[in-house]
DNA sequence: ACAATAGCCTATTAATTCGATAGGATATGA
DNA sequence: TCATATCCTATCGAATTAATAGGCTATTGT
């Protein structure tokens, strides 16, 4: 299940990629016409901030504004960041591996097989798809 | 995320397909070979068996036994007994929909539409996997 | 008949995660 | 220097998940 986090983060990118000026967006103006919690969306945007694909400006006039091209932010990266892996098993997970408690051998897991293969075709889809995707 | 409930049923029904007659496993036997809690597996091979997967004998010589052939147990239908939705939001689920609070029109959402993508591919996934893939 | 076995059923608890909120600190522009 | 808007940390409440407890019921072997 996607996170509400993830689908707020990639609602508020879409905004930004639509916008026709580079010029900054307040949170409160996103926050309105997505119809999502202020606060909430406040921390979000801020750790996209913090992974670099947004910019901002304080104070008046103030805002955030996406700081790479539409086209180069791909669906892989922002899943990672806002919602952690992509893999459904940690076992399976590309960048955030971790081994199952009770699996003692992951190459005879019936589990571990299929959902490797969930992984790659979901891992497909987001690795050909853009920002600039999702806002046309 | 795979919830363990999943899991843990993905793997009993897979060591149940790999039993080469068809008597009764007790919970146990299953439990302890695939570390899996006693108490938490009873409840999951219970409701595996209210949905038609498993038979059950009871007292001494008793278990769990598959009642279908393992080719004809399609992963759609046993992850959406035992995890719920395939899709990664309700609004794109088709047989757990639920409309979004803060989404207007679906038709224009973004998230909307890569979801349905990934929800696409994973069925594809799902219905031509059987338990007998899972198994061998 | 009856004791042992093993599944059936309901309820509860512990732990974790998620979504949301609060409130002040910091930087910017008029 | 005041108003504005982001930055930052901390916390809270609700929901979900994983696991446990304990008694009930049906079946089998002696």
């Amino acid at each position: 299940m996607l996170s509400k986090k993830t689908k707020y983060g990639l609602k508020a990118l879409t905004y930004l990629a639509r916008q026709d000026s580079k010029s900054p967006v307040q949170i409160e103006v996103i926050s309105e016409s997505e119809n999502i919690s202020r606060k909430f969306l406040e921390s979000i945007l801020l750790t996209l901030k913090k992974n670099g694909f947004l910019g901002s400006k304080k104070g008046k006039g103030g805002g955030y504004y996406l700081l790479k091209d539409p086209n180069d932010i791909k669906m892989t990266t922002v899943m990672r960041i806002l919602e952690g892996p992509i893999a459904m098993v940690p076992c399976v997970s590309l960048n955030f591996y971790e081994k199952c408690d009770d699996c003692p051998d992951e190459k005879a897991c019936s589990v571990h097989k299929l959902m490797i293969k969930v992984r790659d075709n979901t891992l497909e889809i987001f690795r050909n798809t853009t920002l600039a995707d999702l806002s046309n």
